[in-house]
RNA sequence: GCGCGGGUGGUGGAACGGGUAGACACACCGGACUUAAAAUCCGGAACCUUCGGGUGUACGGGUUCGAUUCCCGUCCCGCGCACCA
């Protein structure tokens, strides 16, 4: 064994020897117990980033772990290979998608396999290539003939210069990126997939799925929105009978109808179309609200405008007159596109109202208010007023009774709506999975038959603006499938989001050429563990499962939901160092190459930039990102410290789901722990062989070790196994090793003990830090290979104790310490802690009113006067 | 704007079901070794203090014998918002 740690001699040599067994290539085995583990796969954007060291180091650790505890452990490896960052590149460089993509996936395959993770390559997939994607549109068709996927028009952002549809990510203040245009919405025919037919089925599903984080549980339950209410139908003329026009509106705040001071539509609705018809300064209107982009976040922020249409409804009950406004902050195809304005009991109305000096009726009062003024909005459910005959009902109790009413009428019914919309799939791009549509002129839409699947993507092709399939009749033109005639093919590519909504299950079947799945499915899933950004909680998860179960319902897995565990790490933040340039831009300048300046209390002072000494200024903590200059290339790590050092660091620095900040500092002492750790192994074998610990008579001294060493065996296990927190693990080691070095003693017992610690540490970092663990692992067991080695064993007779230590609390302060035997009973423990000194002095001749005993924690003396 | 999280020493974080606040590590300070430096090893430390103790987990309140932990309110930061992945 050599006398240093040499991550650049062990980890390469402990690479090939797993790639030349093939130690981490699996199969479906019925006589272990399986373990899928998954992390979410990389985008191939050019390198690894930290995210993806933290992500596959946390994925590894748990596939390590449980293989260690004789799972059959599957974890794959894959590449979300289309998007759009392909074709910026492909813009930007003149290169083509699929060429730029390829050498991407090349280079970082490399990358991930220089981290020394147990993973199946054989089972590597990449969503670009046709022999996947090419299933994805055999599934389209199968769920294009059942009515699953259907057509309809949506609005998406339009940049009236470049002549090209804009995903929100490029418009950027309300232009769109390249052209700095002001975006404009465009209604176009996009495919959709009936997911809110599946809306009951995510939502409820959620209750059975105790492996997800309730924060991502919450979420998806807000985002499908499954709110009870009342669809009420307001008559457009002061007379209304059966089937006469009326303007539909969905509220869950039926009690407050009678507080309805205006109607508010879309301006897209009919009714606003209508109105602008004849009038000019409504239609200029209507053409302002088409600006700015279709993203929900700057609609919201938006300022709320309107105007008056001159149209009237009539209430459903008082039959009044209601103004008809167009409002910008109403969406088509959003409920009705249409709402009843309540503005004394909701924020947005009684906004809008203020401006436009509308009516504000109130119709509800608190419980207990009685007869004084009460602030405005008033949100909460409460007592109807001036609400005819409701008038002095409860809230709850009205919105039945006027549902009911309302339904006599024809003028309504009880409904239940979904916030969660329809899945609009179709991309005006190149770089995507063709959707394999073919319109015929005769025929209408008629799906690509399964003989001509796949439609394959032309991959060498020229990018400008706009996709070139567009541009490409030669591809496009093509037969009906049905009549023969001359056709189109669909030029619209599929959202990325198709391809990774499926992936996990495709992993299970490689190579297969007959189908989209097989039972080898069903094996595997569901997912045991999947980890990934918190970034995906609500769409990507709730798509994929989504897909799921349409891959059930066509039979292609039995199972109902893909990941049975979930795990949502944080993200990757570093500290950022800027210089102000004279255009007033900032110059961003990368922590590798700043150097802080501390104060003798180690509180940073000031920061310098490396190659000219001079100040920079120090910008804050941020997430890692190419606008603000402060990612930190992994692949420098490795190379100066090795993968070792880059997993133990990344595991160390935070726990999962917190964001993780960077540190030069925080990386050397992981490499310092590493170092030591080789050291102690190195100098126990340098004083020759001996076995494990396997009985005897021990000092307390030695007794007390091995009490920490199988502590710490279930503590390390329970944190990997159960808490996920894998910092907490290694600090636990830490401690281990801490106490190891101060045992100094080397006599025979001694040694034996060592060795039994030194194991049972290098078997516990094996998940963690696997390279630097098969080399020590060797060196204390020659012969013995990390790979098909067990987790170690908790010896429960080493954890007795005979005493323990509690806390005196006097008046809930910590005034004392006190020991007992380990099995005093709450009598003898109240006894020792009455009895102990600092009791008397804190007690201040105050008399003893209660005593709390908190087994094998603490007792709590509760002193003063009676009051 | 809406939904969901988070806020603890100089720093990252620990405290697992309401019971010792600050484990482990980084940075810092001191010491040993060295001609010197690096590396390594050992030690110190939340803050204030009249050395009795007092104060401390963003801020203000509440529940409790006891609150970083539970409840209410406020402020700040992050993630998501359906065409970034």
């Amino acid at each position: 064994m050599d006398a240093q740690y040499r991550p650049e001699i062990i980890e390469p040599e402990a690479q090939q020897h797993w790639q030349e067994r093939q130690a981490y290539r699996v199969s479906e085995d019925d006589s272990k117990p399986k373990y899928y583990c998954l992390s979410m796969f990389p985008y191939p954007s050019g390198k690894l980033h930290m995210g993806h060291v933290r992500n596959y180091t946390i994925g590894d650790v748990l596939a390590r772990y449980y293989r260690m505890r004789g799972y059959n452990v599957l974890q794959p490896m894959g590449w979300d290979a289309f998007g759009l960052p392909a074709e910026n590149a492909a813009l930007a460089n003149n290169v083509a998608p699929a060429s730029w993509t390829y050498a991407n996936i090349d280079y970082m395959r490399g990358q991930l396999k220089r981290l020394g993770l147990a993973i199946d390559w054989s089972r590597e997939l990449a969503t670009c290539s046709p022999d996947y994607y090419r299933w994805e549109q055999w599934l389209f068709t199968r769920l294009f003939e059942k009515g699953v996927i259907y057509k309809k028009m949506a609005t998406v952002n339009w940049d009236p210069v470049d002549h090209t549809v804009l995903a929100n990510e490029q418009v950027i203040d309300g232009r769109g990126w390249r052209s700095g245009a002001l975006v404009e919405k465009r209604d176009i025919p996009m495919y959709f997939f009936r997911i809110t037919d599946y809306a009951e089925e995510l939502l409820g599903g959620l209750d059975h799925l105790p492996g997800w984080p309730e924060r991502v549980k919450t979420m998806q339950r807000n985002w499908i929105g499954k709110s009870y209410g009342v669809e009420v139908h307001f008559p457009l003329g002061p007379v209304h009978q059966a089937g006469d026009p009326v303007l539909k509106v969905f509220t869950t705040r039926a009690d407050t109808l009678f507080g309805v001071t205006f109607m508010a539509v879309a301006a897209e609705h009919p009714l606003a179309r209508q109105a602008a018809s004849h009038n000019a300064e409504l239609a200029a209107f209507i053409a302002e609200c088409k600006q700015g982009s279709t993203a929900e976040a700057d609609l919201a922020t938006m300022e709320k405008k309107g105007m008056d249409t001159g149209l009237k409804v009539y209430h459903p009950f008082t039959n009044e007159p209601l103004p008809v406004f167009v409002a910008n902050y109403v969406l088509m195809g959003y409920g009705e596109g249409a709402l009843m304005a309540v503005p004394a009991h909701d924020e947005r109305d009684f906004a809008f109202a203020r401006k436009y000096g509308l009516p504000i009726q109130v119709v509800i009062r608190p419980e207990e208010a009685g007869e004084g003024p009460i602030s405005l909005p008033f949100l909460e459910p409460g007592i109807l007023v001036d609400s005819g005959d409701f008038t002095g009902r409860g809230s709850a109790d009205a919105q039945d009774k006027i549902a009911l009413v309302l339904k006599n009428l024809g003028l309504g019914e009880r409904r239940t709506t979904y916030r969660l919309r329809d899945w609009g799939i179709s991309r005006q791009r190149y770089w995507g999975c063709p959707i394999p549509i073919i319109h015929c002129p005769t025929c209408g839409d008629v799906p690509v038959p399964e003989r001509d699947l796949p439609v394959l993507l032309p991959e060498d092709v020229r990018l400008e603006v706009g996709s070139p399939l567009k541009r490409m009749p030669e591809w496009s033109r093509c037969p009906c499938p049905k009549c023969g005639g001359e056709a189109q093919r669909e030029t619209d590519t599929m959202d990325t989001f198709v391809e990774s909504s499926w992936y996990y299950a495709r992993y299970a079947c490689p190579g297969l050429e007959t189908g989209m799945l097989d039972g080898r499915a069903n094996h595997w899933l569901p997912v045991d563990q999947y980890i990934g950004g918190i970034e995906h909680a609500i769409l990507h998860l709730l798509y994929a499962r989504f897909f799921h179960k349409l891959m059930r319902d066509e039979g292609l897995v039995d199972s109902d939901e893909p990941f049975a565990n979930l795990l949502t790490q944080g993200m990757v933040v570093a500290e950022t160092y800027y210089r102000d340039l004279r255009d007033g831009k900032k110059l961003w300048l990368n922590p590798a190459d700043v150097e802080v300046e501390r104060d003798a209390r180690g509180q940073t002072v000031a920061a310098r930039l490396l190659a000219d000494g001079q100040p920079v200024v120090i910008g804050g903590v941020e997430k890692m990102s190419k606008s603000k200059n402060n990612g930190v290339d992994p692949q420098t790590l490795i190379d100066r410290y090795g993968a070792d050092t880059a997993r133990l660091f990344t595991m160390f620095a935070a726990p999962p789901e917190l964001s993780l900040e960077w540190s030069d500092a925080g990386v050397e002492g992981a490499h310092r722990f590493l170092k030591r750790l080789w050291k102690a192994v190195y100098e126990h074998v340098q004083t020759g062989r001996v076995s494990a610990f396997s009985g005897g008579e021990l000092s307390d001294e030695l007794k007390a070790l091995r009490r920490q060493l199988h502590q710490t065996i279930a503590k390390v296990g329970d944190d990997i196994e159960r808490r996920k927190q894998f910092n907490t693990a290694i600090a636990a080691i830490m401690e281990l090793m801490n106490a190891l070095t101060r045992m100094e003693s080397d006599e025979a017992h001694a040694r034996a003990v060592k060795q039994e610690v030194l194991e049972a540490v290098v078997l516990l970092l094996a998940p963690m830090v696997p390279h630097i663990c098969r080399a020590l692992l060797k060196a204390l067991r020659p012969g013995a290979c990390l790979v098909g080695a067990d987790w170690p064993r908790v010896d429960e007779s080493a954890l007795a104790r005979d005493e323990i230590e509690l806390m005196l609390q006097v008046n809930g302060r910590l005034r004392g310490k006190f020991r007992v035997a380990a099995d005093a009973g709450k009598e003898a423990v109240e006894r020792a802690a009455l009895a102990s000194p600092e009791l008397k002095r804190h007690l201040d001749g105050k008399p003893v009113r209660k005593v709390v005993v908190v087994p094998g924690r603490l007792v709590n003396v509760v002193a003063g006067d009676t009051a």
